[in-house]
DNA sequence: ATATTATCTCAATAAGTAATGAGATATTGA
DNA sequence: TCAATATCTCATTACTTATTGAGATAATAT
């Protein structure tokens, strides 16, 4: 849950690259089951294999993404604390002195997760 | 509030810099008056002028911090507004399809806005 | 075993980014 | 106006990062 300023500093470099943003996105969205790396590609409208594997291993050594092999695909997903831990390293700061922005931006995440934040108070299953 | 994709890759690339990050972290810790940029080299252990000036600027075509003129001064603070924004950027993706990742998240910042998440549910100042 | 599918690895090139030092601009006080 | 303070701008150099294309590795089916 704790993420390291050289953590923090790698997992934005990785999410400042066009691609690498838009694949976090998709492995965001396709969920903890994640997606094979052709269908990544795919998605993405067609990069090259190893354009694609490059960014793949950029974002897996940030720690936003895992992968596992399946068969002949390899499955990456999204790695969801580390997300997580980066709002949670952004917001310590925020509120270390002036605790009053905050409120801003949990009502962002309270707009955006309203089901989940309120119907939902359930145990999360993968932050760390 | 709404941050786009181009917002958010500036941002990010922005936040990915050791000497950027540590400034924002300043900054936003500074409070809304923020500080002259002199006090922020200083605080940062003595970078050049130069090199100073550079990534202000970067960090302030990000959107991330503003500038005004005090006197022979100019004075540096903090954009909120842009950081919950990208907060909500990657939480409004997070939850797009499983909502039940963004609990963690929810939780991490409630946590870490413990005073003003609960006690202080006043009307934000700066969000966008 | 061989062919096929899926993905990774490597080397070369191209492009973008950061640090430095010299100098320019703006504000204030004598 | 002249000097001092505070910060910005520009050019150079060094470093890092992304793309491309060829080829290697791993798993599966025939």
């Amino acid at each position: 849950m704790s993420v390291t300023e050289a953590e923090a500093l790698a997992a934005f470099a990785a999410l400042s690259q066009e691609t690498r943003l838009a694949i976090v996105r998709l492995l965001v969205r396709a969920g903890p089951e994640g997606m094979p790396a052709g269908a990544v590609g795919e998605a993405l409208g067609g990069a090259s294999s190893s354009r694609l594997s490059f960014h793949l291993a950029h974002l897996e050594q940030a720690g936003l993404v895992r992968s596992r092999r399946e068969g002949r695909s390899i499955i990456y997903s999204a790695v969801y604390p580390t997300l997580s831990g980066l709002v949670a390293f952004l917001m310590r700061d925020c509120c270390d002195g002036h605790p009053e922005v905050c409120a801003p931006a949990v009502a962002a995440l309270a707009c955006a997760c309203d089901s989940s934040s309120k119907s939902k108070p359930e145990p999360e299953a993968t932050n760390a």
